[in-house]
DNA sequence: CGCCAGGTGCTGA
DNA sequence: TCAGCACATGGC
């Protein structure tokens, strides 16, 4: 079991705040992946605990996919800056953008474009089961210690959609695996007609057009050029993928719901996409990409009806 | 059933 | 550069 300090942290708001799509809650854990490593994990005051079914999984690298790291009261007083931002911070303090798998979070908003959050974890689930490697979840403290219930064996081993707490531990593929799946076959999935540009751009990333790793190391402006090269992504999945799998907290994410949210600063002028994300970008400053996310959360949820 | 969803690519002005 | 349109699918 790994322990691991985390002042100024709501697990729950964060996982469940739309940015990541492939944790699931189970009696009070969460399970997911980091990386290539399984685990689950959750929140007691302000400390995660958290078992990990890969010994490479230490407390350094739980900190860092959380962002732990990041001043966050800092962070939050850049971007306080009126009203409607402030409501959206109070109800969801502790809100951070995780720091994802690049491949991953690209492959992952391909499929998010023009759908919903459920069907997107449909489609994610699906991929992974069908392309991705099995994770032993078996290792002792995993599926049975304190306070997990281990549920009744699967009735005849492998049993279908087994795994543990419905938590099936299989890796995201990889980007040669997925270049050389038969586009039917993904539209099987569930994919529609994002089956071809996922393709296309896992093939971009397996030789070595794209390369993932250098966007770690370059701006906000050169890895969002980049992110437009591949099929299947716009302005918005660009801004989502530097944003939640390169760390850019200047992006700034445009969809339906940010629209809805900034009609608060347009009033009735009228907006295009474009000229939303300039504004925001300017209005909430470096860290753009955190306000973003606490006013998608907020609309999503804090407001069943939002005035038109 | 009809509307909506973390939009993009293509086309024609 | 920008508006208008097709695109797959399932949740609600």
């Amino acid at each position: 079991m790994i322990s691991v300090p985390a002042a100024e942290f709501s697990l729950r708001t964060t996982l469940a705040s739309g940015q990541s799509f492939r944790w699931t809650e189970q009696h009070g854990w969460w399970y997911g992946f980091i990386g290539p490593s399984a685990l689950k994990i959750r929140q007691e005051g302000d400390q995660l605990l958290c078992h990990a079914a890969d010994a490479s999984l230490d407390a350094n690298r739980i900190a860092r996919y959380f962002a732990l790291d990041l001043n966050l009261p800092e962070i939050i007083s850049s971007i306080n800056v009126d009203m409607q931002i402030h409501h959206a911070i109070a109800q969801y303090r502790g809100l951070r953008v995780l720091r994802q798998d690049g491949w991953e979070t690209l492959a992952s908003f391909i499929c998010a474009s023009f759908n919903n959050i459920k069907r997107i974890e449909g489609m994610i689930d699906r991929l992974c089961q069908a392309y991705g490697q099995p994770v032993a979840l078996t290792p002792p403290p995993f599926d049975v210690a304190d306070g997990g219930p281990a549920r009744s064996a699967a009735p005849n081993g492998r049993a279908k959609g087994g795994g543990v707490n419905g938590f099936r531990g299989f890796s995201f593929p990889a980007p040669d695996t997925l270049a050389a799946a038969p586009e039917r076959r993904l539209r099987s999935l569930g994919l529609g007609y994002r089956a071809p540009y996922l393709k296309a751009t896992a093939r971009l990333v397996a030789d070595g057009t794209l390369r993932v790793e250098h966007l770690q190391r370059v701006g906000y402006d050169a890895t969002k050029k980049a992110l437009l090269g591949c099929d299947g992504v716009g302005d918005k999945v660009a801004d989502c993928v530097a944003l939640f799998g390169f760390e850019k907290y200047e992006a700034f994410p445009v969809d339906v719901w940010m629209e809805r949210a900034m009609r608060y600063y347009f009033r009735h002028r009228k907006t295009t996409r474009k000229l939303i994300h300039d504004y925001a970008r300017r209005h909430f400053g470096p860290y753009a990409g955190y306000a973003q996310q606490y006013l998608y959360h907020y609309m999503r949820n804090a407001r069943p009806r939002a005035a038109a």
